[in-house]
DNA sequence: CAAAATAAACATACACTGATGTATGTTATT
DNA sequence: AATAACATACATCAGTGTATGTTTATTTTG
């Protein structure tokens, strides 16, 4: 019944991003094909072929739009701002604002999955680079800065290992993604939330020149 | 120039798992393909399919055997020992063996990722929950003990949350499997030695009544 | 402003690749 | 002689990408 309006495509745009968030975080953006996506979204592959240059790019452009949620870049931001007094608080609300996305899963855990080896595949190095500048290299950087600003506020002990703290926390996020995946029922927000206090009290205790057992 | 002797096809057998634990956990299980595994152990993949039925029983016999390693099972069923008065210890020791052996890099991320969802099209459903069950359901059911038994020493207050704390330090697991896959340099042994540390010591702020903001 | 031309928005059909699994061949061991 | 321990060759298929067809909204032209 080709061609629809340009808002009508617009929408199937939308149903097609909409479906392939929901089957890439559920079932891994591998093992879902794009017949997979087309039938969720109730058109053919030729729909998303037209819309997206490929695969790779489809999930690259769901990264962005998640990536500009502001939910989940501000609060972090903030955190590493001078100005800000609260940089923990900061971090809290920017880790707590990952318990309620449904999005935000999909970007932490492919990232973090697929990671720079297998991106390095569907775009260039040099894209690659560029890309995912603004998608991951930002957020473990902010997330120094923002403990920087912490420690500068005295929010944390002066001693703490910013580097190791951040990816710490990092980590955190990237584990909880995959288990909340496992487990949908057990992990409640109110569960998440505890976790990232208990996460971001221990913070108190890496430090730098702690030598273990 | 097959066929070799018994003892030398113990060594590829071997020599296949070998190069199959190292291909599973840095591409992960479904990016890498037999030829892979034949080309990094020398051989072809006629002689994967001699040894292993397929591909899945591949994973499934590492699994095993990965989970028959004495350093990643005993410490943790000894802290959930009554006799035992040093739970939180074995814990620890536990947690450490996770970083030195290579091969619970397999166990922890593929179970993780592929989950109850590929593996159940691996094998059948009956097979995968008698599988399974030593492999991950073990592990949570035990760290829950383990901390029991801590709260029982006095090493734990007696208001921490068993549940959350236990899914906590296998989140932290999970997590740390994935981050060190993207950045092997960055985790040194010592790194991952102090982040189960902090992890640990974060586990008496896990309180059960705690209502967060 | 109607009609024709264009092109957007897909659907369908096809080519191709890479991966799995199997069938069969080969060689040394028992 | 029989068979274990592979290597080689082949069948098959799922998934990607592409080429082409089809229909309708826009645009252009007489």
């Amino acid at each position: 019944m080709p061609k629809r309006t340009h808002e009508e495509a617009l929408q199937t745009k939308k149903q097609i991003m909409d479906a392939a968030v929901t089957l890439f975080s559920s079932k891994g953006y591998e093992k879902t094909s794009l017949s997979d996506v087309a039938r969720a979204a109730g058109v053919t592959r030729g729909a998303i072929y037209w819309h997206f240059e490929n695969k790779g790019e489809l999930l690259i452009e769901l990264l962005q739009a998640i990536a500009k949620d502001k939910n989940l870049v501000e609060p972090l931001l903030d955190s590493a701002k001078e100005s800000e007094f609260d940089p923990l608080g900061c971090i809290r609300k920017w880790l707590y604002a990952h318990g309620t996305n449904e999005a935000n899963l999909l970007f932490v855990s492919e990232i973090a999955k697929i990671g720079s080896s297998a991106l390095l595949e569907i775009i260039g190095e040099e894209e690659l680079h560029y890309r995912m500048h603004e998608l991951v290299r930002n957020r473990v950087y902010y997330l120094k800065e923002g403990i920087k600003n912490a420690i500068r506020r005295r929010q944390l002990p002066a001693d703490v290992d910013v580097e190791l703290a951040a990816e710490a926390i990092n980590l955190m996020l990237v584990g909880y993604v995959l288990a909340v995946r496992k487990d949908k029922a057990f992990w409640t927000l109110n569960r998440y939330y505890r976790l990232v206090d208990a996460c971001l009290i221990s913070l108190v205790s890496i430090k730098r020149d702690m030598n273990s057992y």
